[in-house]
DNA sequence: CTGAAAGCGCTAACAG
DNA sequence: CTGTTAGCGCTTTCAG
C-alpha cells in the first residue's frame, strides 16, 4: 500500500480511503488508485484490517464429521450465504469427541470469527465451552443438532413430530415390535426423535416404549457388531428408525449378510438426506431434512447476529420441516397382510 | 495483553516471551503469566500475530464440491494433519465454475493463507490464476483433480491403469460395446481414466475407442436425460464406466426408471468411495480412491512447503493406487455366458 | 478533497 | 532474565 501511495504521490490514507470507496474522495482518484492497483496487482493484507476492525470476515462452522451427506449439504447452503456476505468460512471437526469439541470453540473466543455455526457432538452433555464463547459476544446459532436450555438461536427441524410419524407409519405397515436406534442419549435431537417414537408407541398401545430405545456407540464396527446382536437375538425387532445415515448403512449391512430380508422380515426407515436411498436394496424410507435450507437459515440468522449487534434476536427457534418419503424398506408385505 | 502486563507488573514483551515459551524467560514467570492469563482468559489475538509474523496459521481448500463422498473423505485427511499442525482450514467451493475458482484463489494470494490444496473445477481450462498464486510464492499442491502442464506438486491416483483395468473388466465380463462416461474432456483426470479405457478398447479391438466417450455435462436434470437418451439410443451400450459417483447415480436412477436390468443388460463400474455401494440395487462395482489418504499426503506434502522453503520440493508427483472392487453390478451373467 | 499521525495487538531486536 | 522500542499494514480521526 505504501508502494501503491508511493506510484501515485499520494498518501497512504488516501489510498486507503480510495480503496474502501469512502465519499470523501473524488471519483477521478478512485479510479487511479483502483487502476494501479490492479496493474501492481495489489491485494488488501486481510489481517492487517481485521487487527483495526475488530472483524475477521470469517466464520467458523463446527460439525461432527463431514462424510454424512446431511452435513455436506448444510455446508453448501452455510457457505452459499457467506460467499453472498464475501465471508469466509472455517471447518472444523469434532468427530463426536466432546474434548475436540471444547478446544475448537476455545480457538474461536480469540476473535479469530465473527460468528459460529454449530452442530454439537454427541459426546457434548456440558455446554460451559459453548456459554465461555457466548460471554465473549461471539454469535453463535445451533443448526440440527442442539444443545437444550441455553439462550442460543436454533435452526432445527421437527423431530418430535418426525418421530411419531416414523413410528405410526411402521406400525400401520404391520410392525408389531418396533425399535428406535439413537447414538447419544445426551443429544436433544436424538431425544426428540424418540421421544416421538415412543408417544406414538404409547398412543398406540404397542410394545414397552422404554425399551424400544437403543443406544449404539463406538466405531462403525462396534456399531455394526451391537446391530448383529440386535438383528439375532430373541426379542428381535420387526422394525427398525435409524436416527442417522450410518446407522441405516449398519442395518442394511448386517441384514445382507445374515440374510434379513427387508421388508418382508424388518422394516426400516432412516432419519437423512441420503442420495443414494432410492437406488438401494431395497429403497429405503427415509425422513429427508431440509439440509441445504437449514445451512443457509442458520448462516442467514447469524448474518443477522453479526451485523445488528441487537443479541436479544438470539432466542430465536427456526424449525424447518422434514418429510417422510416412503420407499419399499417400510412396505407392508403382501403374505404378512393376512 | 497489556492488562496481563499491567497484573503482572510485567513488561508486554516479557509477557509475549513468557506466553511464547521463549528459552530467555524463568520458567517461575512462565508458569505466573501462563495462570494468570488462563484466570482472565485471555487468548492470543491471532491476527495481530499474523500481521507481525506474516504467516496465518492457515491453509485454503479449494474444491468443485463437498456433497460427494470423495471430496468429503479427503477434507477428513487433511483436517487430520492440519489439526495436528495446529493450523486451520478454510474451505471454499468452486461448485464446477471456473469463474467462482478464480475469485476463490485471488483471495488466497492477499496472505490470507498459507497456502492452498486444490482440486481444479471441470470448467477450468486456463491456468492464469493457479500461476499467480504460484507467483506470489504461496505453496501450492493439486489433490486428486490436477491442471496438467505446471510445475506444482500433485497427489494423484493411477487414473490411466484404472481405466483400462475397468474396460478389460467389462470386456471380459462379456461386453461388446461398452462406454466411458466423462464429465468434461479438459480434466486431466478424466482424460487420463480414458484414455486408459480407449487403450484397453484398442488393444481388445473392441468398437470404436474414440467414439466411447461420452461427455456429460451441465445439471443433474440434463445429465439424467442425457443419459436416458444413451440407454434408449439405437447404439446403446451394453457396459457404462462413470468416471464420478453423480453420473453412476443418474445410471442407476435412469436404469430403474426405464428398465433396464443391471447387470444383465447394461454393466456398470464407477470411479468413486461410495459407501452405499456394496448395499445398492444391485451392489455396485468400484474404483475406490484412497480418499483420506489423498488429502491426508496432499497436505503433508503441502506442509511440507510450507515449513522449509526449498520451493524446488515441489515437483513432486505422489500416485495412490485405487482398487477395483467388483461387486454384482459387472459380473457376467449366466445366460450370456453361452 | 487530501495529508499527517496515532494506534489496533503483537513480536523481535537490542539494551540493560 | 526482563524492559524498551519500533513496526507489521491498515483505518480513522483531525487538520489543512
Amino acid at each position: 500500500m505504501k508502494e501503491l501511495a508511493k506510484e501515485l504521490s499520494l498518501s497512504v490514507g488516501t489510498v486507503s480511503k480510495a480503496l474502501s470507496d469512502s465519499h470523501e474522495i473524488s471519483d477521478d482518484t478512485k479510479k487511479k488508485v483502483a487502476e494501479t492497483a490492479s496493474r501492481l496487482n495489489y491485494t488488501l493484507n486481510p489481517y492487517a484490517s481485521s487487527l483495526r476492525n475488530k472483524k475477521s470476515k470469517t466464520i467458523a462452522v463446527v460439525l461432527p464429521e463431514v462424510a454424512d451427506n446431511f452435513f455436506s449439504l448444510a455446508i453448501n447452503g452455510i457457505q452459499s450465504v457467506a460467499e453472498k456476505k464475501g465471508y469466509h468460512v472455517l471447518i472444523y471437526l469434532s468427530h463426536e469427541k466432546f474434548s475436540n469439541e471444547k478446544s475448537i470453540l476455545s480457538e474461536c473466543c480469540s476473535g479469530r470469527v465473527d460468528g459460529v455455526l454449530i452442530s454439537v457432538s454427541s459426546e457434548t452433555t456440558d455446554a460451559q465451552h459453548i456459554l465461555k464463547l457466548q460471554q465473549q459476544n461471539v454469535p453463535i446459532v445451533f443448526f440440527d443438532r442442539e444443545f437444550e436450555g441455553l439462550h442460543i438461536a436454533k435452526v432445527i427441524t421437527n423431530d418430535f413430530e418426525c418421530g411419531y410419524a416414523s413410528a405410526t407409519h411402521l406400525i400401520s405397515n404391520g410392525c408389531k415390535n418396533p425399535v428406535f436406534l439413537s447414538i447419544s442419549s445426551s443429544l436433544g435431537i436424538c431425544n426428540h426423535r424418540a421421544s416421538g417414537f415412543k408417544a406414538a408407541l404409547k398412543d398406540k398401545k404397542i410394545a414397552d416404549p422404554e425399551k424400544a430405545i437403543i443406544e449404539c456407540r463406538g466405531t462403525k464396527e462396534e456399531v455394526d457388531w451391537q446391530i448383529k446382536n440386535l438383528l439375532t437375538g430373541k426379542t428381535k425387532p420387526d422394525g427398525i428408525v435409524a436416527s442417522v445415515e450410518r446407522l441405516a448403512m449398519s442395518v442394511y449391512l448386517v441384514s445382507q449378510q445374515i440374510n434379513i430380508s427387508i421388508p418382508a422380515e424388518l422394516k426400516v426407515i432412516v432419519f437423512s438426506t441420503l442420495e443414494t436411498a432410492p437406488i438401494l436394496n431395497p429403497p429405503l424410507t427415509t425422513i429427508t431434512q431440509p439440509a441445504f435450507e437449514i445451512g443457509k437459515t442458520a448462516a442467514e440468522l447469524l448474518f443477522k447476529g453479526i451485523e445488528k449487534k441487537k443479541y436479544n434476536l438470539f432466542d430465536e427457534i427456526i424449525t424447518l420441516p422434514s418429510v417422510l418419503i416412503e420407499r419399499t424398506s417400510s412396505q407392508p408385505c403382501q403374505f404378512k397382510k393376512k
